[in-house]
DNA sequence: GTTGGCACTCTCGGCCTTAGAGTGCTAATA
DNA sequence: TATTAGCACTCTAAGGCCGAGAGTGCCAAC
């Protein structure tokens, strides 16, 4: 437990800290705050402070910067995350209300608003029900052994394949198809359309496999789907002047590991997870912190969205934000599609 | 017109230059390439092309790199394009059907494949149709007054829109709206849509509304949609340690913007067009190189791809590469949709 | 037309120096 | 006992200087 002064002091360097990018001072931080202490007292707290590993040195002449403990305690202890000016809240709705009707345009929206609004990386992954459920199946020829099979989900999600038969199919026979099939399995699983004991034609069941691969990669697919903004606001932060952590950066956001890498699946299912640093399980996110929340309904249709940046990260700020896009991601979500 | 000694010469230099990102001195040359002259010769050369426009000076006492003019007679008449070697064309071809059956991920795949084969960084546009045609469209409900349409079109193309209605619909209703418009509307155009004479009810007006409106702006969207790859590849590269000119790439080649970047619009309907620096007419281009092709059906649905790195670029394995791409995909294609 | 020679130029890396900011310790003070 | 002033010490960042190396342009000789 720190004493107060401490938890004083180390909030304020942590403030400066974020802000500046520059290790703080004894002098400086007593001057810029007019603090009723000389700088020697700070620096003496400063010794305790790094002795207890909040804060560190990078070398014995430089300032103090906070260590992953020191913003983990300023997370859990010190800050006080205040609700979000109106006006931000007003210019996050409004950007909102442009999106379009298609999920994929208001979700790659979503994630460019919130990278904006905290002015790092944001991921914001397709939302998807734990099973889903088949609406409705269609098949259309587009060539003589070759038709494209458009699978409506619930909650307004479509999936489609290119299906080739061993044989020429006529479209009647494929609307028969369709048709029988949307008598049996509408409304089902996945694991009941592979439990199913129905009799079927061999092209009827070559079809009905097809939707039941479909929708368990669907189910399966988690959390990979999703958008990623703003890593230019990331790059542009003045860690990243050596040209070299740039292009680890560049690494670590690519689309394809993103994912794998934010801790999606271990989050709890309400409320905002941070990981700071070296908390991160993979060790290219070492340098990094997390901002992670869970949106949808409960139960239902779920997805996440993350901010990713430096350590020196702006948190009440970033979680306010996280908190109330993802308030703004349910609320659409359960317009849309509650059913 | 060149001598046959400067144009030679200048055949070495701009190959020496994109091998090493170094400005290539007179001396250097003449050893490398035991030249039967000597290195003042060269000088002397190399004063001539410069005058010309060929090549410049960073400096007084720096050696001589390549000036857009110089690239472009190296295309045009230096260079030759070799076919590229078998091993190379294997190890695109087995890459290439790796990709799954959706459309989308085997166009990502191809700028993946692009990318790394000629190190910088590709994009490669959805292909599409000049004139969209409506194969079948789908009607299913997913609230009272919503309902998810989904159209298909030809190519396998399938678009999605939810649909709000300003009374409750019955999905009964909706098989009907549907039925009758795919009666009425299957295979036409979006203007002819427009045109039609047909009475209808004010539910089916807006349906058919929707639908004429999906179909142009997939019939405008023209070569919006696209997949980036590789920007990495282009950041690594040695003019880009300076991390400020990182930014800029990162700017231009943002998904955003860089279509619109692309001389795609006013490339010519079949074979290469280069595009070396200053030729680009966007200014953020001015450092780049393009190399673009079309892909596709004469006629029928059509694709660009396209290749951007610094101007320092192997313009003849590009070509080589984005020419023999594009042949893949076009085959791709032909076999998919060809109907 | 080529060439060797030469004076000149410019960059780059290494090295040194200095200013500035910061630390930690100690002894005096309230 | 907590606080403070003072001081010696440390480390970085920035600037200046120097020499090596690579290159150029020019000229006179071949």
């Amino acid at each position: 437990m720190l004493t107060e002064r401490r938890a004083q002091l180390l909030s304020l360097i942590i403030r400066e800290f974020v802000d500046s990018a520059i290790p703080v001072g004894s002098d400086a931080i007593v001057r810029k705050h007019e603090l009723p202490f000389s700088s020697a007292t700070i620096r003496a707290e400063m010794a305790r402070l790094e002795e207890d590993g909040y804060i560190s040195h990078p070398h014995t002449s430089a300032g103090r910067v906070p260590s992953d403990q020191g913003y983990r305690y300023y997370v859990e202890a010190l800050m006080q995350e205040n609700d979000l000016p109106w006006e931000v809240k007003q210019t996050i709705r409004h950007q909102f209300h442009q999106a379009g009707r298609e999920e994929d345009e208001w979700i790659q929206l979503a994630a460019a608003v919130l990278a904006r609004a905290v002015q790092n990386a944001a991921v914001v992954t397709v939302p998807h029900s734990p099973e889903s459920r088949l609406k409705r199946l269609e098949l259309v020829g587009i060539q003589d052994n070759a038709a494209l099979l458009v699978i409506v989900l619930h909650q307004a999600r479509v999936k489609q394949q290119v299906l080739l038969f061993p044989e020429p199919v006529e479209q009647d026979d494929l609307t028969r198809i369709s048709n029988r099939l949307n008598d049996v399995f509408a409304e089902h699983t996945a694991a009941e359309i592979g439990r199913s004991q129905a009799t079927m034609t061999q092209l009827e069941w070559h079809v009905a496999n097809a939707v039941r691969a479909i929708m368990s990669a669907a189910d399966r697919g988690g959390f990979d789907d999703a958008y990623l903004e703003g890593v230019r606001n990331v790059l542009q932060k003045p860690e990243f002047a050596a040209s070299d952590k740039m292009l680890t950066m560049l690494d670590v956001l690519e689309q394809k590991n993103l994912t794998r890498l934010l801790p999606f699946e271990s989050m709890p299912s309400t409320g905002i997870t941070v990981r700071i640093g070296a908390e991160n399980e993979e060790d290219v996110m070492r340098e990094y912190s997390v901002v992670i929340s869970p949106y949808g309904l409960p139960g239902g249709t779920r997805g996440a969205m993350a901010v990713v940046g430096p350590t020196r990260m702006h948190y009440p700020e970033t979680i306010s934000t996280v908190r109330f896009v993802a308030s703004l991601m349910s609320e659409m979500l359960a317009t849309f599609y509650d059913e």
